[in-house]
DNA sequence: CGCCAGGGGAGCT
DNA sequence: AGCTCCCCTGGC
């Protein structure tokens, strides 16, 4: 157990963001995550932070995947004053942080967010781990499932993911997967590039076009100038920046300001 | 190049 | 019953 003060890390804020889709509130105050082989739960109260885990486990694996070596206060300094919106957002949604998560797990999750809704991509992605991927036993007992690795769902017919209830997308899945499986695409070449040459790389793969490659590159890559724009942004957009987002002004650290207002577009709703 | 239908079905109103 | 959903592909 890692009992930790944490400025600007909000587990509840992250859960509900929409980049991470094995998240989950178990409870008040507890969450679970499933991450690479790993499970973890988290309990919050205020800036105060309980991580189930041992001292060395969080110092090797999830410190890193909170990303909480960055300084997002820096990030939300650097917001005009004079951007109403922007400021509002950001301190809305000031726990966020962008996760650094597997890259070929963030594939196979935003070829499924295409056209659909959170709970929906939540559900497609815990069904194809308890079908494909390896089932393990949490502290408290309960089993869980990890990510199926590509070469797991290579040899499926090209509609076999359908009863997963992925509908017309089963096949952007089984054919990235024989792509990764197969050799044609690197994920260890992608991992080196820069942001363009991976988002580049990224647009071959079947299924993936200019919004879902951008979600790649922000959650899977941790390339912060990543600003993927989906329907809501662009009508955020449209209301609140007539000439353009300010791309130059937070040059390197866009994909931050984009998921403030997402999820301040998402959450404000309801 | 631009436009737009179609894709499957859950979850909400 | 109707509409929306963190779109992309392929045909025109």
């Amino acid at each position: 157990m890692v009992k930790k003060t944490i400025d600007n890390f909000n587990i509840s804020q992250i859960c509900d963001s929409g980049q991470c889709f094995r998240m989950r509130r178990r409870e008040n105050e507890i969450y679970s995550v499933i991450a690479s082989e790993k499970y973890l739960e988290i309990e919050q109260h205020g800036g105060e932070c309980l991580f189930y885990c041992s001292e060395e486990e969080y110092e090797d694996f999830w410190k890193t995947y909170f990303d909480l070596d960055e300084d997002y206060e820096f990030y939300i300094s650097k917001i005009n004053p004079n951007d109403t919106y922007l400021k509002e957002a950001a301190r809305f949604g000031r726990g966020i942080r962008i996760l650094r998560q597997d890259l070929w797990e963030m594939i196979v999750s935003f070829l499924i967010s295409q056209q659909n809704n959170i709970v929906r991509i939540r559900r497609c992605i815990h069904n194809i781990c308890e079908c494909y991927g390896e089932s393990k036993v949490n502290f408290q007992g309960e089993t869980y499932y990890t990510f199926p690795k590509p070469e797991k769902l290579a040899f499926l017919p090209e509609d076999g993911l359908k009863e997963c209830n992925l509908g017309y997308r089963s096949k952007y899945v089984v054919r990235t997967a024989r792509s990764i499986a197969g050799g044609e695409t690197d994920l260890e070449m992608i991992r080196r590039m820069s942001y363009k040459k991976a988002k580049a790389e990224l647009l071959r793969l079947f299924g993936v076009g200019e919004k879902v490659a951008d979600c790649i590159c922000l959650f899977g890559l941790h390339h912060l100038r990543a600003f993927p724009i989906d329907t809501h942004i662009m009508q955020a957009l449209d209301a609140h920046y007539k000439r353009g987002f300010p791309k130059r002004r937070y040059q390197g650290y866009e994909g931050v300001m984009q998921q403030y207002i997402f999820y301040w577009e998402l959450k404000r709703g309801n």
